[in-house]
RNA sequence: GACCGCGUAGCUCAGUUGGUUAGAGCGCCACAUUGACAUUGUGGAGGCCAGGGGUUCGAGUCCCUUCGCGGUCACCA
């Protein structure tokens, strides 16, 4: 043996080892087992995790390593104990996160998505994810990741989005699912809406102008959407406005006077500005509820793209006759964006002495997008959403009844939290990257329908009624670009064409809506008996930054579709940060690649660092010191090893005295601490103490029996076939940890076995060798 | 405003249903070492476990409270 392990020289050929063994293969192992039913334990229990997937055309980050170190150790651990074990991985086809970045590959080329009909452009990134989806995989392997690769699943793959496809349906059918005319949360930068969930509330400070509305004064920091103003609310107590109450007036404005009614609702702030508030339902959530209280109008002027619209402006003065100067104020401020708009408005407000004044220092919070940070735009658009209540109630009650227990520092209280307070799910993304809503709109019961296509390179757009006088429906599907259908347009929703006069929505599913369906759909991916056999999962494994996003998710769907849950215990693990506690960034440059880390002190260091000490729930900070200190882990073990097989015999001949037989001094108390050993090591395992039990066999390991036993052994005061039973134990305790050491010892030891110590009564491999009683 | 965490050695953190003398890594000091390992060993310094109160034979651990730090959600014309 070397003199010190170098764990380049180990790890390659070790997987490889694995590899030929095939040794992450349930089916494998269990075939293995019926050849050698003397060696090998079976519970005749099944544990089962399946793998958070990672975004398909992403390299791997510390992140990553956290999950893959906890998540093999978990399932090394209860391979070893005989229980039919698998670890599912895959990957995400992360539909926003994977277009956007395609986009701006895109735009490097000059080119823009909107030059491409969707089914070309689906065809693009497709293969642009495949140019990089062995990255992941290879990564997760470098890690010593055990995970079943035969049994890797895309998201969309085929048989995968069947199943998503028809959970749509039954949803539908359960009237679980409804199109609405709804405000939803809309990036114009992405170019898409939001759930709830994806938009991030940032506090900031913007003017807040004060604005003359004839007799009135109210407060806005929107001043932009005051053209499509419907009423002015108050609330129906406050004594200043109780004469107005209920009647219209004629308010004076940029663009002429509107006609304006007071309404009263309980909901307005008398104290905040001025008391009375202006309602906007076309670009405001609140006004949009009060707008459907009082039967008021949704009158959009903001477009999808984020820019003024005043085409219902010059509409108007076709038919009436509107004074120039209003004109030309519609025509300056149409086709600019929101922020440009709101300027030249505050201005032309002054000079027509509209503007009362201006808080210049006014904190209030934005949503914003959380992918790109762009302000999200409320707008009025029709779109699918999930009524998630009846599925909140069922993940409730099975959180109550324990049928799902949530490991992880107050996180079972915030998961409570989210179920209780859910709202309606969004679920319409305006992208091409996922799975297409499986919805269908007829082309003569909807003359209406408004679409975009590409007619050589160039977009097209109107309804499909006139759009029909000039193009095939073929051609118009063939090149389509996207669906604008209205609030009224009948649908069938059916996973394939009703007839030969259908058009499919356009709008894909939010990426959550098919990974909240992970754990059903990745294992009925491969064959017919997984499901049964491995479903539920044992264990969900993730970080607890996506609860409420996946976890939850998971948790409503697994229930509707299976009955069942879809796991049993949720281990949350908290975020990496570096040495000195503080958040990784590529802007602070403290971001740890996990990579370099392995190519430096090795996979087993880069794990053992991660998971040593870490607790469920809370942050780990780890740095290089971490690395190193437990790289000389992976040294101490590889030269207890060595002493004990080459260095003990060599102490035993010069001795020439004690044989195997004989009890030493030591012995007694040296088995019965191994077994506590054992046992409290396998006792935390089971228990989910990840941490705890790697810093038990640390200590136990370094500071017992390499500090006290190997040298009661030198002494002679300690038989050298005990110690070597406990080299043989710790090995197998430390191998979910350390797999790659440990198995290169096992190895080792195998080759030429100890005198004192038969070993050939036990497995070819570690990895899926017994685990000690 | 609501909820959830955290506060333990110089730093980063463990501490299991409450139970001897509170631990680890890194750092620091002294010494050792040709034979498992310098990626080492031995010894050591360093803690009113944030403050206060309570329950208990016994509290870092449970309860109340104050302070400090972090996170999440909600509202905002």
């Amino acid at each position: 043996m070397d003199k010190a392990y170098l764990h380049q020289q180990h790890e390659g050929s070790i997987n490889a080892l694995w590899e030929e063994h095939d040794a992450f293969n349930p089916d494998s192992v269990r075939a293995y087992k019926e050849k050698h039913t003397a060696l090998l334990p079976t519970t005749g229990k099944s544990f089962s995790i399946v793998m958070p997937p990672p975004n398909a055309n992403d390299p791997l980050h510390i992140g990553h390593a956290m999950f893959v170190a906890l998540e093999d150790a978990m399932i090394r651990f209860h391979r070893m104990l005989g229980d039919d074990t698998l670890w599912a991985p895959g990957t995400d086809h992360a539909g926003i996160e994977t277009q956007f970045v395609f986009e701006k590959k895109l735009k490097k080329n000059n080119q823009s998505r909107f030059q491409f009909d969707r089914e070309t452009l689906y065809k693009m990134i497709w293969d642009y994810v495949q140019e990089n989806s062995g990255i992941a995989q290879d990564q997760m392997k470098r890690m010593g990741a055990s995970a079943d690769w035969s049994r890797f699943t895309f998201m969309l793959d085929p048989t995968v989005v069947k199943i998503v496809l028809q959970t749509f349906v039954e949803l539908h059918e359960k009237e679980l699912i409804y199109r609405d005319y709804r405000l939803v949360n809309y990036c114009t930068k992405c170019g898409t809406a939001f759930s709830e969930l994806e938009v991030k509330h940032v506090e900031q400070i913007d003017p807040l102008y004060y604005i003359k509305y004839g007799d009135f004064t109210i407060a806005t920091v929107r001043p932009e959407t005051k053209f499509r103003d419907t009423a002015l609310a108050v609330n129906p107590t406050d004594p200043r406005y109780t004469d107005s109450l209920g009647k219209t007036f004629s308010i004076p404005g940029l663009l002429g006077p509107i006609e304006m009614k007071v309404i009263g609702d309980e909901e307005v702030d008398p104290e905040f500005g001025t008391g009375i508030m202006k309602v906007t339902p076309a670009h405001d959530p609140h006004d949009f509820e009060l707008g459907k209280r009082y039967n008021l109008p949704v009158t959009p002027i903001i477009t999808l793209d984020g820019r003024m619209d005043f085409t219902w402006f010059f509409e108007k003065a076709e038919k009436e006759s509107v004074e120039p100067k209003y004109l030309e104020r519609a025509h300056k401020y149409h086709g600019k964006k929101v922020a440009e708009a709101r300027k030249l408005m505050v201005a032309d407000m002054a000079e027509d002495g509209l503007l009362v004044k201006t808080d210049e220092k006014y904190l209030h919070s934005v949503g914003t997008c959380y992918r790109c940070g762009t302000i999200i735009e409320p707008l009025p658009l029709p779109q699918f959403f999930v009524k998630v209540k009846p599925l909140t109630d069922n993940a409730l009650s099975a959180l109550k009844k324990g049928e799902v227990k949530v490991i992880g520092a107050g996180h079972d209280k915030i998961l409570k939290h989210w179920l209780e307070n859910l709202k309606d799910w969004n679920i319409s993304r305006q992208i091409v990257w996922g799975i297409r809503i499986p919805v269908w709109y007829s082309t003569s019961e909807n003359p209406d329908l408004e679409l975009h296509f590409t007619d050589d390179g160039k977009r097209v757009s109107g309804k499909i009624s006139q759009l029909l006088q000039h193009y095939s429906l073929e051609t118009i599907i063939q090149t389509l670009q996207e669906l604008r259908p209205p609030m009224n347009a009948k649908f069938v929703v059916s996973i394939d064409s009703p007839g030969p006069d259908y058009i499919q929505e356009t709008d894909t599913f939010d990426t959550w809506f098919s990974s909240a369906q992970w754990p059903y759909t990745s294992l009925q991916a491969h064959n017919d008996q997984d499901f049964a056999r491995f479903y539920p999962t044992q264990v969900m494994e993730t970080g607890y930054d996506i609860l409420p996003f996946w976890v939850m998710r998971m948790l409503m769907m697994g229930l509707f579709k299976t009955n069942q849950v879809p796991f049993q215990t949720v281990y949350m693990h908290g975020l990496v940060r570096d040495q000195k506690g503080q958040k990784m960034s590529k802007s602070k440059g403290n971001v740890i690649n996990p990579l370099t880390v392995i190519d430096q002190y090795g996979a087993d260091a880069l794990r053992m660092a991660l998971v040593i000490r870490s607790t469920p729930g809370l942050d780990k900070s780890v740095g290089d010191p971490d690395f190193r200190a437990m790289r000389n882990l992976t040294n101490k073990i590889w030269n207890a090893a060595r002493f004990i097989k080459e260095g003990l015999s060599r102490v035993e001949s010069e001795k020439n005295a004690a044989t195997a037989d004989e009890a030493l001094p030591q012995d007694e108390a040296f088995s019965k601490k191994l077994t506590a050993v054992t046992n409290q090591v396998t006792q935390q395992l089971h228990d989910y103490k990840l941490g705890l039990a790697a810093e038990t066999l640390h200590n136990e390991f370094w500071h017992w029996f390499c500090d006290l036993c190997i040298e009661d052994a030198k002494k002679g005061s300690l038989s050298p076939a005990l110690l070597s039973k406990g080299l043989v134990t710790f090995l197998k305790l430390l191998h979910p940890f350390m797999p790659y050491v440990t198995e290169a010892v096992w190895q080792e030891l195998r080759r030429e076995p100890l005198p004192w110590l038969s070993i050939s009564d036990d497995a070819e491999c570690m990895i899926f060798s017994a685990w000690p009683s």
